[in-house]
DNA sequence: TTGAAAGCGCTAACAT
DNA sequence: ATGTTAGCGCTTTCAA
């Protein structure tokens, strides 16, 4: 049998397929309830893809993030699911793995088939991203932005001044030797929270020997192995900071694998919040920030961006950053 | 000027559409060279809807998920979505926040949009999604099941068997008052961890008073508030029991909230493993299963199906759950 | 108010 | 090997 076509609804009602058009879209029509009889009869419901056809438009959006697995882009693809939820869009939700390669494939599957991105490039420094722009395709970047990005809405959050919330932080403490474990600096936040970081220690007239400063990818892994490269140094830092979740988790597991007492020979904070944060051992200081939010407006961007076109100044949006004190960090032992 | 089309394509080679059409495709043409270089010109791309209405397919499947924040289904997820990743599939995500009303809204925005389903379904209850049965779909549920879905494919675990588990092993330890958290009965793993557990219980002659069995929604807060119920109890559980790694956060809160010691006062075991099990305070003894395998097999499955159509018989995939001891259970105290 | 007809972009017969 | 034609299901002129 198949799905049942607006001719078939035509016919059996007695009318034109055009008539069941109008019907459908809210036009007075005369056969109004046979059709409406027909359409129950044979559960008949409107073909999207003919529909997108037609129309130009598909009702869906693309959500391109590095990694769902990370509580931060599940919660931010739950905010931008739930904003949908009183329109009539779908969401493509494509992982890339933060690897720029996947993110051109998916980008390329996904052209055509929506009608707005929402984008977390692996990297700043694709080019395929603004390769898009050529296309007139809405993109709102999120979290992170690409390298000549002007022109597009974004909501990103205050990534240098969080970072430099938690360097003052360990500053004000009296830490002295301070190791980082930052992101890679070709994303925006690896960059951001590297800088402001930095900037921060500067300001204080610290100087960091550059042992003391690893690069790591975002990944648990990268900083449970920068963790344990710090915590090997012949004078090892008293204070850690992560740039990112994730890298949190690993530096964690290295503390634990080491039997280090936190803070009680080394402090540590991160940036992004651990969900079980207090329920760790110790609880985990944090910079926190809003995430479901920050999905949340990127949908609203997206949809204002498609439905009134190009003609708006682009938007950027800026979240803030904030400390959450708790029992992680602690003055240096002498 | 929007995207270039199959015709402009043709034009500019001075061939018709059809052969650059065949030409694409991969057959044999004499205007290679000239239709390649009017693509690359043109930087065609051809429509996926155009062709998706010619088909009748659609290339993308529809992932229905009852919460993408659960770190479970942000496993199970990236697992679909790694599975995709040698084929042209993508991935429509829906979250349905555990509600069986928005289950059918997202179910009916996917119809027509998808070549087949993946589906976790809210409750057991509902009957929508067996109506999904007379449109031909292939569906694979995930996780969970509805009432009459034999004739569907689906990837289950041995929810019986895991709850077995930890039973026995809480009963093994010693313990006689046992507190038990389960998830909503009208749900697959909730009703079958809920028996197991029961099950086991009974085999060791062990009746529990019924204030000692409590029904959550798998979700944070209403373990929580469980765990308050229990352990205000006159006579409180020396163990407890929470069915999913959501309600597993609860329990440990509320334990954190009130001071008690895990597992020198009260003993803890969850379904699902945490994933900072072992950083937490204590760590935490769970019943862990695949996660991401579960979402590549069901992807797996389900493109079995859509393209090799009804022959085959339906598959059941059940997997094996397994104890992971770490340090939240012990002899209850005498 | 309604039907006929054209067309969205692509592909598959069919004919050459 | 290639072009012509028709049609996927829907919407939207244009006439009536």
């Amino acid at each position: 049998m198949g799905q049942a076509t607006i001719t078939d609804v035509a016919r059996r009602a007695g009318v034109s397929a055009a008539t069941v058009s109008r019907h459908l879209r809210g036009q007075r029509v005369l056969e109004a309830v046979a059709i409406t009889r027909a359409v129950d009869e044979l559960a008949y419901v409107p073909n999207p893809v003919a529909r997108s056809l037609k129309s130009g438009s598909t009702f869906a959006v693309g959500v391109v993030v590095p990694d769902v697995t990370n509580p931060f882009f599940a919660a931010v693809v739950k905010g931008i699911e739930s904003a949908t939820h009183d329109s009539r869009y779908s969401v493509f939700l494509c992982n890339t793995d933060e690897s720029a390669e996947r993110e051109r494939l998916v980008l390329a599957q996904l052209m055509g088939r929506v009608d707005g991105l929402i984008l977390a490039p692996a990297t700043e420094t694709a080019e395929h991203p603004t390769d898009l722009r050529r296309s007139g395709l809405p993109i709102v970047f999120l979290d992170r932005e690409v390298h000549s990005a002007e022109g597009f809405d974004s909501v990103l959050i205050d990534n240098e001044g969080g970072a430099r919330q938690a360097a003052e932080y360990l500053i004000g403490l009296g830490h002295r030797r301070i190791g980082v474990i930052s992101g890679p600096l070709n994303t925006t936040p690896g960059r951001g929270r590297h800088t402001g970081f930095m900037q921060a220690l500067a300001a204080a007239d610290l100087e960091l020997p550059p042992e003391y400063v690893q690069i790591g990818d975002f990944r648990e892994d990268s900083a449970r192995q920068a963790a344990f490269r710090l915590l090997a140094l012949p004078e090892p830092p008293t204070a850690i900071f992560a740039a990112n979740n994730l890298m949190s988790i690993g530096v964690m597991r290295a503390l634990h694998a080491m039997d280090i007492r936190v803070p009680g020979q080394v402090s540590f904070i991160g940036f992004d919040d651990l969900h079980l944060g207090e329920l760790l051992n110790p609880p985990v200081t944090v910079i926190d920030r809003p995430t479901v939010e920050q999905g949340v407006l990127a949908m609203r961007l997206l949809r204002n961006r498609i439905e009134h076109g190009s003609p708006q100044p682009p938007r950027q949006i800026v979240l803030d950053t904030h400390l959450i004190i708790r029992g992680s960090c602690a003055a240096p032992v002498p």
